[in-house]
RNA sequence: CGGGGUGUAGCUCAGCCCGGUUAGAGUGCACGGUUCGGGACCGUGAAGUCGGCGGUUCAAAUCCGCCCACCCCGACCA
């Protein structure tokens, strides 16, 4: 993408209405607009992160068998005063009706529906098991949104649905979805820790929430200095499993997986034949991620005083190739440079602006994109092209002809460094 | 929903207490010129229902009342 052509409105200035850091950093740095309180537009850099983070659910989810649907937003009553959750009042429902008189509910979950949808459609135990996940826009209508995308009324989450004829195998699918969290989180580049947690409204028999480490964070608990165990809040002085030191700390809930048990199939008796013609009820899980929430404890985790780091699976633009100059060569070698980048398939960002040099350093520091390239009628003359890491800011200077190569080859190294800071850091907490 | 705060140009804010020229600054935007490696400089210009409605007054951004929106603390929160 031409910078030109683009539209990521940069800011300055912190907008007043906003406080928290990742809050901030996203109006800054143009990723979205507030429209009303708790309801935000996505503008393009923000919405290519949010994909980003989407890919990475995707690739793990269908890792371990889930596939894709997309259900409604607009729920029917009915099927809800079947599920006995009409009225209750933790999941903030905003209800409306049609012209009719036909009353529905902005989504705040699926569960309904999807226990809807698997009644009707299997009913014998070789239809099981299955994992059905969407990636959709929820609805909550909370009392105080706040902190911008960590808390909002409507926010892009994905929700899955595991479906099992047995206990042993729903606490393998379980299983199974705890480290496909663990794998989408660490992607993502954050810190977290997973904690035993409240059923809550969903209901069933284990949950378990998982905390990204942000000082902005709405939870708290206390986490092992030494290992990777962590609890509600009000808990031991020491570590139960290495005896280490428990601090208090405070975290964002990116997702939460739920074992249900039978607790809607049987509400809303989703019932399959098991080989000996009996009716039986599936046990069901649900596991949610919110998404958007992510990229907020993405940026709250990955920033500095100029701006946004994404760690590199996430940034909307892998590389920013800086023209900075308006003099020809200088513009034709971006153009070309831009062209090698993205014939290698790797994403990338002109900014051919005509705008002076520290516009462009600043607004590609704030903007975060793991890789600059800057190219300057000083360095053309040298044959060569400068290239700076985001996030020490470290410049390298390399001859033109290896440019593109030399890009490669620190994207491989970010992508292996990322893997070994992963792996480093399970190291410790084991 | 309780408590606190804010609302003046796209954004950040001054002016309000103590009413009185054509309502200001910085930044951003447009145009011209000089610049050109870390948010340049000079000049010109466009841009405002002073959140809304009502009241007091000769006169309201400024005083009073009601309402609305947004932010922060709390209650609530998959």
């Amino acid at each position: 993408m031409r910078w030109e052509r683009a539209l990521i409105p940069t800011l300055k200035e912190n907008p007043q209405e906003a406080e928290a850091l990742s809050h901030q950093l996203m109006l800054r740095a143009g990723l979205a607009r507030k429209i009303a309180a708790g309801l935000y537009a996505y503008l393009p850099l923000g919405i290519k992160v949010i994909r980003r983070v989407e890919t990475i659910i995707r690739d793990e989810m269908e890792k371990y068998g889930a596939q894709e649907l997309l259900m409604p937003i607009l729920q029917p009553r009915e099927l809800w005063e079947v599920s006995g959750r009409w009225n209750d009042q933790e999941l903030g429902m905003l209800k409306l009706k049609n012209r009719e008189g036909s009353e529905f509910v902005l989504a705040p979950t699926h569960e309904e529906i999807i226990t809807g949808i698997v009644r009707g459609e299997a009913r014998s135990y070789k239809d099981f098991p299955f994992n059905l996940y969407q990636i959709q826009t929820k609805f909550r209508d909370e009392m105080r949104p706040r902190f911008g995308m960590i808390r909002a009324r409507e926010f892009i989450m994905k929700d899955a649905y595991s479906f099992d004829v047995g206990e042993e195998m729903a606490r393998k699918s379980y299983a199974d979805m705890r480290k496909a969290y663990i794998n989408i989180f660490r992607r993502c580049g954050l810190n977290f820790r997973i904690v035993e947690a409240d059923p809550g409204a969903m209901g069933g028999e284990k949950s378990e929430e998982f905390i990204a480490v942000a000082e902005n964070g709405e939870d708290v608990l206390a986490a092992c200095e030494a290992c990777d165990y962590a609890t509600g809040a009000d808990a031991a002085k020491k570590c139960p499993d290495c005896g280490g030191r428990m601090a208090k700390i405070k975290g964002i809930e990116v997702g939460h997986i739920f074992n249900l048990g039978r607790k809607y199939s049987k509400a809303l008796s989703a019932k399959f034949l098991d080989p000996n013609g009996k009716e039986c009820l599936p046990f069901m899980g649900c596991y949610g991620i919110g998404i958007t929430r992510t990229v907020a404890a993405i940026i709250e985790q990955n920033s500095d005083e100029k701006g946004i780091i994404w760690p590199l699976e996430v940034a909307p633009y892998s590389v920013v190739v800086l023209c900075l100059d308006r003099e020809e060569t200088t513009v034709a070698e971006s153009e070309q440079l831009y062209q090698e980048l993205g014939d290698k398939g790797i994403e990338t960002l002109l900014d051919n602006r005509d705008e002076r040099a520290g516009v462009k350093f600043n607004d590609a520091d704030l903007i975060g994109i793991p890789i600059h390239l800057i190219i300057s009628r000083k360095r053309i003359s040298e044959q060569k092209v400068e290239m700076k890491r985001r996030r020490d800011q470290i410049k390298l200077l390399i001859p033109r002809p290896e440019a593109t190569g030399e890009v490669i080859r620190l994207l491989k190294d970010l992508k292996e460094r990322h893997r070994g800071t992963e792996a480093q850091r399970h190291k410790e907490h084991k």
